[in-house]
DNA sequence: CTAGTTGCAAAGAGTTTGCATGGCG
DNA sequence: CGCCATGCAAACTCTTTGCAACTAG
Protein backbone atom coordinates (compact mmCIF):
# COMPACT_ATOMS: atom_id res chain seq x y z
CA UNK A 1 0.00 0.00 0.00
CA UNK A 2 1.00 3.62 -1.04
CA UNK A 3 3.58 2.51 -3.31
CA UNK A 4 3.90 5.76 -5.55
CA UNK A 5 3.64 9.20 -4.10
CA UNK A 6 1.03 11.22 -5.83
CA UNK A 7 0.19 14.96 -6.02
CA UNK A 8 -2.60 14.36 -4.55
CA UNK A 9 -1.36 11.86 -1.38
CA UNK A 10 1.06 14.94 -0.82
CA UNK A 11 -1.54 17.49 -0.53
CA UNK A 12 -3.49 15.73 1.12
CA UNK A 13 -0.65 14.73 3.80
CA UNK A 14 0.85 18.74 4.30
CA UNK A 15 -3.10 19.57 4.89
CA UNK A 16 -3.48 17.15 7.77
CA UNK A 17 -0.16 17.66 9.28
CA UNK A 18 -1.17 21.06 9.24
CA UNK A 19 -4.26 21.05 10.48
CA UNK A 20 -3.60 18.18 13.58
CA UNK A 21 -5.66 19.97 16.08
CA UNK A 22 -8.50 19.77 14.22
CA UNK A 23 -11.07 16.67 13.66
CA UNK A 24 -12.22 17.05 9.60
CA UNK A 25 -14.51 15.67 7.56
CA UNK A 26 -14.10 14.37 4.38
CA UNK A 27 -15.73 16.96 2.82
CA UNK A 28 -13.95 19.63 4.69
CA UNK A 29 -10.94 18.28 3.62
CA UNK A 30 -12.09 18.41 -0.11
CA UNK A 31 -13.24 21.73 -0.03
CA UNK A 32 -10.35 23.27 2.14
CA UNK A 33 -8.76 21.19 -0.96
CA UNK A 34 -10.12 22.17 -3.83
CA UNK A 35 -7.88 24.63 -5.43
CA UNK A 36 -5.72 21.07 -5.46
CA UNK A 37 -8.05 19.72 -7.44
CA UNK A 38 -8.83 16.17 -5.19
CA UNK A 39 -11.46 13.82 -5.79
CA UNK A 40 -13.59 12.86 -3.04
CA UNK A 41 -12.71 9.79 -3.90
CA UNK A 42 -9.45 10.15 -3.57
CA UNK A 43 -9.84 11.67 -0.05
CA UNK A 44 -11.94 8.86 1.16
CA UNK A 45 -9.08 6.21 -0.02
CA UNK A 46 -6.40 7.89 1.24
CA UNK A 47 -8.05 8.21 4.61
CA UNK A 48 -8.70 4.74 4.65
CA UNK A 49 -5.22 3.95 4.04
CA UNK A 50 -3.86 6.34 6.45
CA UNK A 51 -6.20 5.10 9.17
CA UNK A 52 -5.02 1.17 8.60
CA UNK A 53 -1.03 2.24 9.25
CA UNK A 54 -2.22 3.85 11.97
CA UNK A 55 -1.47 7.40 10.76
CA UNK A 56 -5.03 8.77 11.14
CA UNK A 57 -7.59 8.54 13.82
CA UNK A 58 -11.36 8.28 13.24
CA UNK A 59 -13.84 9.46 15.32
CA UNK A 60 -17.77 10.35 14.77
CA UNK A 61 -19.05 13.89 16.46
CA UNK A 62 -22.44 14.09 18.19
CA UNK A 63 -25.46 15.59 16.65
CA UNK A 64 -23.28 14.57 13.14
CA UNK A 65 -23.83 12.16 9.97
CA UNK A 66 -20.38 12.35 9.43
CA UNK A 67 -16.80 10.57 10.40
CA UNK A 68 -14.34 12.90 11.11
CA UNK A 69 -10.50 12.17 10.41
CA UNK A 70 -7.24 13.68 12.72
CA UNK A 71 -3.72 13.07 11.81
CA UNK A 72 -1.96 11.83 14.90
CA UNK A 73 1.47 10.87 13.58
CA UNK A 74 3.21 14.00 14.27
CA UNK A 75 6.55 13.45 16.21
CA UNK A 76 4.86 15.29 19.59
CA UNK A 77 1.66 13.56 19.22
CA UNK A 78 3.30 10.12 20.11
CA UNK A 79 2.98 8.69 23.77
CA UNK A 80 1.01 11.65 24.33
CA UNK A 81 -2.46 11.61 25.39
CA UNK A 82 -4.79 14.51 23.69
CA UNK A 83 -7.50 16.77 25.33
CA UNK A 84 -10.22 18.07 23.06
CA UNK A 85 -12.48 20.79 23.26
CA UNK A 86 -16.06 19.85 23.06
CA UNK A 87 -17.45 23.36 22.40
CA UNK A 88 -14.22 24.57 19.70
CA UNK A 89 -12.87 21.47 18.80
CA UNK A 90 -9.37 22.16 18.89
CA UNK A 91 -7.53 19.18 20.63
CA UNK A 92 -4.40 19.74 22.91
CA UNK A 93 -1.66 17.51 24.32
CA UNK A 94 -1.87 16.78 28.12
CA UNK A 95 1.45 17.64 29.76
CA UNK A 96 0.61 16.63 33.14
CA UNK A 97 3.25 14.89 35.12
CA UNK A 98 0.98 12.68 37.15
CA UNK A 99 -0.80 11.21 34.49
CA UNK A 100 1.95 9.17 33.11
CA UNK A 101 2.52 7.92 36.11
CA UNK A 102 -1.25 6.84 35.99
CA UNK A 103 -1.25 4.89 32.81
CA UNK A 104 2.01 3.22 33.75
CA UNK A 105 0.37 2.06 37.14
CA UNK A 106 -2.47 0.72 34.79
CA UNK A 107 -0.36 -0.84 32.26
CA UNK A 108 2.07 -2.90 35.28
CA UNK A 109 -0.70 -3.98 37.50
CA UNK A 110 -2.08 -5.62 34.09
CA UNK A 111 -4.90 -4.11 34.67
CA UNK A 112 -5.44 -1.97 31.47
CA UNK A 113 -3.46 -1.25 28.53
CA UNK A 114 -4.16 2.19 27.61
CA UNK A 115 -4.18 2.75 23.51
CA UNK A 116 -2.71 6.48 23.83
CA UNK A 117 -3.39 7.03 19.90
CA UNK A 118 -7.15 6.66 20.35
CA UNK A 119 -8.05 8.22 23.79
CA UNK A 120 -8.96 11.39 23.87
CA UNK A 121 -9.64 13.24 27.21
CA UNK A 122 -13.25 15.37 26.13
CA UNK A 123 -14.69 18.15 27.54
CA UNK A 124 -13.89 22.31 27.62
CA UNK A 125 -10.89 24.27 27.08
CA UNK A 126 -9.47 26.94 29.03
CA UNK A 127 -10.31 30.06 26.49
CA UNK A 128 -13.87 28.27 26.08
CA UNK A 129 -14.43 28.34 29.51
CA UNK A 130 -13.83 31.80 29.58
CA UNK A 131 -15.84 32.71 27.12
CA UNK A 132 -19.11 30.74 28.93
CA UNK A 133 -18.32 32.74 31.82
CA UNK A 134 -18.94 36.17 30.13
CA UNK A 135 -21.40 34.82 28.29
CA UNK A 136 -23.81 34.40 31.87
CA UNK A 137 -22.31 37.58 33.10
CA UNK B 1 -39.93 15.56 24.19
CA UNK B 2 -40.81 11.94 26.06
CA UNK B 3 -44.45 12.57 27.03
CA UNK B 4 -45.96 9.04 26.82
CA UNK B 5 -44.12 6.20 28.02
CA UNK B 6 -44.93 3.90 25.33
CA UNK B 7 -44.36 0.11 25.42
CA UNK B 8 -41.38 0.73 22.87
CA UNK B 9 -39.86 2.98 24.88
CA UNK B 10 -39.86 0.97 27.65
CA UNK B 11 -38.25 -2.20 26.37
CA UNK B 12 -35.24 -0.51 24.52
CA UNK B 13 -34.76 1.62 27.62
CA UNK B 14 -34.42 -1.53 29.62
CA UNK B 15 -32.54 -2.95 27.68
CA UNK B 16 -30.06 -0.40 27.12
CA UNK B 17 -29.38 -0.40 30.71
CA UNK B 18 -29.36 -4.05 31.13
CA UNK B 19 -26.48 -3.65 28.20
CA UNK B 20 -24.39 -0.37 29.83
CA UNK B 21 -21.16 -2.13 29.15
CA UNK B 22 -21.65 -2.45 25.65
CA UNK B 23 -21.80 -0.22 21.88
CA UNK B 24 -24.33 -1.02 20.15
CA UNK B 25 -25.81 -0.20 16.76
CA UNK B 26 -29.08 0.41 16.00
CA UNK B 27 -29.41 -2.56 14.00
CA UNK B 28 -27.87 -4.48 16.80
CA UNK B 29 -30.49 -3.11 18.88
CA UNK B 30 -33.55 -3.67 16.64
CA UNK B 31 -32.46 -7.51 16.44
CA UNK B 32 -32.11 -8.17 20.04
CA UNK B 33 -35.16 -6.43 20.19
CA UNK B 34 -36.73 -8.54 17.44
CA UNK B 35 -39.13 -10.47 19.67
CA UNK B 36 -41.03 -7.13 21.06
CA UNK B 37 -41.74 -6.25 17.95
CA UNK B 38 -39.95 -2.43 17.70
CA UNK B 39 -39.41 -0.76 13.90
CA UNK B 40 -35.64 0.28 13.07
CA UNK B 41 -36.93 4.22 13.21
CA UNK B 42 -38.65 3.73 16.64
CA UNK B 43 -35.05 2.78 17.84
CA UNK B 44 -33.12 5.58 15.84
CA UNK B 45 -35.79 8.02 17.11
CA UNK B 46 -35.56 7.21 21.16
CA UNK B 47 -31.66 6.52 20.82
CA UNK B 48 -31.75 10.63 19.71
CA UNK B 49 -33.72 11.72 22.25
CA UNK B 50 -31.67 10.14 24.77
CA UNK B 51 -28.83 11.02 23.25
CA UNK B 52 -29.86 14.58 23.98
CA UNK B 53 -31.28 14.32 26.77
CA UNK B 54 -27.62 12.71 27.39
CA UNK B 55 -28.57 9.21 28.51
CA UNK B 56 -26.77 7.92 25.71
CA UNK B 57 -23.42 8.50 24.25
CA UNK B 58 -22.69 7.55 20.75
CA UNK B 59 -19.65 6.66 19.01
CA UNK B 60 -17.95 5.29 15.80
CA UNK B 61 -15.38 2.43 15.96
CA UNK B 62 -12.59 1.97 13.50
CA UNK B 63 -13.65 0.09 10.20
CA UNK B 64 -17.25 0.57 10.99
CA UNK B 65 -19.73 2.12 8.99
CA UNK B 66 -22.44 2.10 11.81
CA UNK B 67 -22.94 4.04 15.28
CA UNK B 68 -22.96 2.87 18.28
CA UNK B 69 -24.68 3.80 21.19
CA UNK B 70 -24.08 3.63 25.05
CA UNK B 71 -26.43 4.36 28.22
CA UNK B 72 -24.65 6.31 30.44
CA UNK B 73 -27.22 7.04 32.85
CA UNK B 74 -27.08 3.98 35.44
CA UNK B 75 -26.12 5.68 39.37
CA UNK B 76 -22.71 3.62 39.17
CA UNK B 77 -21.96 5.63 35.68
CA UNK B 78 -21.95 9.29 37.05
CA UNK B 79 -18.97 11.04 37.49
CA UNK B 80 -16.83 8.21 36.82
CA UNK B 81 -14.54 7.79 33.78
CA UNK B 82 -14.40 4.40 31.98
CA UNK B 83 -12.57 2.19 30.41
CA UNK B 84 -13.19 0.57 26.64
CA UNK B 85 -11.28 -2.41 25.45
CA UNK B 86 -10.63 -2.34 22.21
CA UNK B 87 -10.69 -6.30 21.63
CA UNK B 88 -14.15 -7.30 23.39
CA UNK B 89 -15.85 -3.89 23.55
CA UNK B 90 -16.26 -4.27 27.38
CA UNK B 91 -16.83 -1.18 28.97
CA UNK B 92 -15.28 -0.81 31.89
CA UNK B 93 -15.05 1.58 35.58
CA UNK B 94 -12.46 3.58 36.28
CA UNK B 95 -11.27 3.31 39.78
CA UNK B 96 -8.39 4.20 40.62
CA UNK B 97 -7.58 6.79 43.37
CA UNK B 98 -5.26 9.07 41.15
CA UNK B 99 -7.58 9.70 38.75
CA UNK B 100 -9.89 11.49 40.47
CA UNK B 101 -7.25 13.70 42.08
CA UNK B 102 -5.71 14.12 38.27
CA UNK B 103 -8.68 15.02 36.88
CA UNK B 104 -9.36 17.34 40.03
CA UNK B 105 -6.06 19.69 39.50
CA UNK B 106 -7.00 20.23 35.85
CA UNK B 107 -10.15 21.47 36.63
CA UNK B 108 -9.15 23.81 39.48
CA UNK B 109 -6.04 25.02 37.30
CA UNK B 110 -9.11 26.17 35.00
CA UNK B 111 -7.15 24.15 32.28
CA UNK B 112 -9.37 22.00 31.11
CA UNK B 113 -13.03 20.63 32.56
CA UNK B 114 -13.45 16.92 31.94
CA UNK B 115 -16.26 16.06 30.70
CA UNK B 116 -16.56 12.65 32.72
CA UNK B 117 -19.90 11.17 30.46
CA UNK B 118 -18.01 11.60 26.87
CA UNK B 119 -14.33 10.51 27.95
CA UNK B 120 -13.56 7.13 27.16
CA UNK B 121 -10.11 5.53 27.19
CA UNK B 122 -9.33 2.98 24.96
CA UNK B 123 -6.99 0.68 25.31
CA UNK B 124 -7.11 -3.49 26.11
CA UNK B 125 -8.59 -5.18 29.24
CA UNK B 126 -7.03 -7.88 31.38
CA UNK B 127 -8.62 -10.77 29.91
CA UNK B 128 -8.25 -9.89 26.47
CA UNK B 129 -4.29 -8.92 26.53
CA UNK B 130 -4.10 -12.86 28.62
CA UNK B 131 -5.57 -14.29 25.21
CA UNK B 132 -2.80 -12.71 23.39
CA UNK B 133 -0.40 -13.63 25.43
CA UNK B 134 -1.73 -17.36 24.98
CA UNK B 135 -1.73 -17.00 21.04
CA UNK B 136 1.99 -15.35 20.70
CA UNK B 137 3.67 -18.44 23.01
C1' DC C 1 6.03 -0.53 -19.67
C1' DT C 2 3.63 -2.06 -15.41
C1' DA C 3 1.14 -1.55 -11.59
C1' DG C 4 -0.79 1.63 -8.37
C1' DT C 5 -4.01 5.84 -8.36
C1' DT C 6 -7.33 8.90 -9.76
C1' DG C 7 -12.08 10.62 -11.25
C1' DC C 8 -16.45 9.96 -12.31
C1' DA C 9 -20.67 8.06 -11.79
C1' DA C 10 -23.33 4.48 -10.05
C1' DA C 11 -24.13 1.44 -6.27
C1' DG C 12 -24.48 0.65 -1.29
C1' DA C 13 -25.48 1.32 3.46
C1' DG C 14 -26.98 3.63 7.42
C1' DT C 15 -30.01 7.11 9.01
C1' DT C 16 -33.76 10.34 8.65
C1' DT C 17 -38.37 11.82 7.43
C1' DG C 18 -43.47 12.21 5.70
C1' DC C 19 -47.67 10.52 6.48
C1' DA C 20 -51.33 7.60 7.90
C1' DT C 21 -52.36 4.70 11.80
C1' DG C 22 -52.29 3.45 16.50
C1' DG C 23 -52.04 4.13 21.54
C1' DC C 24 -51.05 6.76 25.99
C1' DG C 25 -53.08 9.71 29.23
C1' DC D 1 -60.67 12.58 22.56
C1' DG D 2 -56.18 15.02 21.49
C1' DC D 3 -51.67 14.66 20.79
C1' DC D 4 -47.53 12.07 20.69
C1' DA D 5 -45.25 7.93 18.95
C1' DT D 6 -44.94 4.15 15.77
C1' DG D 7 -44.33 1.73 11.24
C1' DC D 8 -43.55 1.63 6.73
C1' DA D 9 -41.42 3.08 2.79
C1' DA D 10 -39.38 6.61 0.34
C1' DA D 11 -35.87 10.06 0.56
C1' DC D 12 -31.29 11.48 1.90
C1' DT D 13 -26.56 11.65 2.76
C1' DC D 14 -22.24 9.89 3.40
C1' DT D 15 -19.15 6.39 1.84
C1' DT D 16 -17.59 2.73 -1.15
C1' DT D 17 -16.75 0.58 -5.57
C1' DG D 18 -16.19 -0.55 -10.78
C1' DC D 19 -13.92 0.82 -14.53
C1' DA D 20 -11.44 3.43 -17.90
C1' DA D 21 -7.88 6.85 -18.08
C1' DC D 22 -3.73 8.47 -16.11
C1' DT D 23 0.89 8.56 -14.04
C1' DA D 24 4.82 7.46 -10.85
C1' DG D 25 8.77 4.70 -10.87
Amino acid sequence: MQKYKTRQRRVLLDYLAAHADEELSARQIESALREFDISLSAVYRNLSALESEGKVRRVSKSGSREVYYQYTDCMSCKDCLHLSCEKCGKTYHMNIPGMEMLIENLASSDEFAIDRKNTVLYGVCKSCQKEDKEKVS
